[in-house]
DNA sequence: TATTGTTATACTCTATAACTATA
DNA sequence: TATAGTTATAGAGTATAACAATA
């Protein structure tokens, strides 16, 4: 019918649908998951397991329901993840002194020289998504505004 | 053992783990859905189910599989969210003219109405998050950053 | 053969309630 | 009483396979 190859069927309207944040968030969230993922394979490795990972690299001894709250993980849901880690060799619960309920997590030696190869990915991670995003202020901007959506 | 009340328990070192792109677009995108999903609690909304709704009000008649693909949904899973809304009376499946497999779908004049009601409140939605970000420049920024990470 | 809509199914993520052992 | 960790469970969201009807 049209003159034009690969233009028989008009295009979609979608600006009014998709022209607003919460919609662009979500594919932007979810784009950028997909790539952290596949760059994450060889390590098995997901988001909440590297953000636990890190954080408890960076706070050893800190209670189960610390690291899970800063996450912004259910403590209940946390405790498959943390499970999953040490399972992994990857971190370890030491029973806390100044409270017997407490499990105080740390990460074994493993676990530091695994963290150290997930860093490197994860800042050549970053370095592409600031190279997508046109620069580190384009970076510094994105991650402002997020910031106030907050 | 601190002299500044509230200051006992000392803070976790966060930076590394949270001041990268991916973690930053997760806690403000569902910290957004969160405002959405209550915004929207009136009129028992989520934000797929509206994404539809103004998709299917801009482009009426298009097929099952073109709505669903251009929102992300598979398929599959996009039929018990159709279910959903045919089910409340807003859309509704014409058999399609020109391919008896395929299912054209439509507003009822109920469901027009409905979009009408909830578009105001997206907008209204959208008008916070402006506000939020600092105005419509900074939203227009944002949206181009995060369409750069898709 | 390929595609549309559908069902069934499974896996992840998330949320709540209830239990235990401590505090 | 309240809190830390745990278990069980249920609800979303998402992914794949397979089927009937049609192309």
């Amino acid at each position: 019918m049209s003159a034009v190859p690969g233009t028989d069927e008009a295009m979609l309207e979608t600006g009014s649908t998709t022209d607003i944040v919460g919609y662009r968030l979500r594919r932007a969230q979810l784009s950028v998951f997909q790539r952290f993922l596949a760059a994450f394979e060889a390590l098995d490795l997901r988001p909440a397991e590297y953000s636990a990972l890190a954080l408890i690299g960076d706070n050893p001894g800190r209670k189960q329901t610390e690291i899970a709250e800063i996450l912004g993980i259910k403590r209940a849901n946390f405790v498959a993840l943390i499970n999953g880690l040490e399972g992994r060799g990857l971190t370890e619960r030491r029973a806390a002194r100044e409270d017997r309920r407490a499990n105080a997590l740390y990460l074994t030696t493993d676990g530091a020289r695994f963290l150290e190869k997930a860093r490197a990915v994860q800042d050549d991670f970053e370095a592409d998504c600031i190279t997508r995003l046109g620069g580190p202020k384009a970076r510094d901007t994105l991650l402002d505004l997020l910031g106030r959506l907050c």
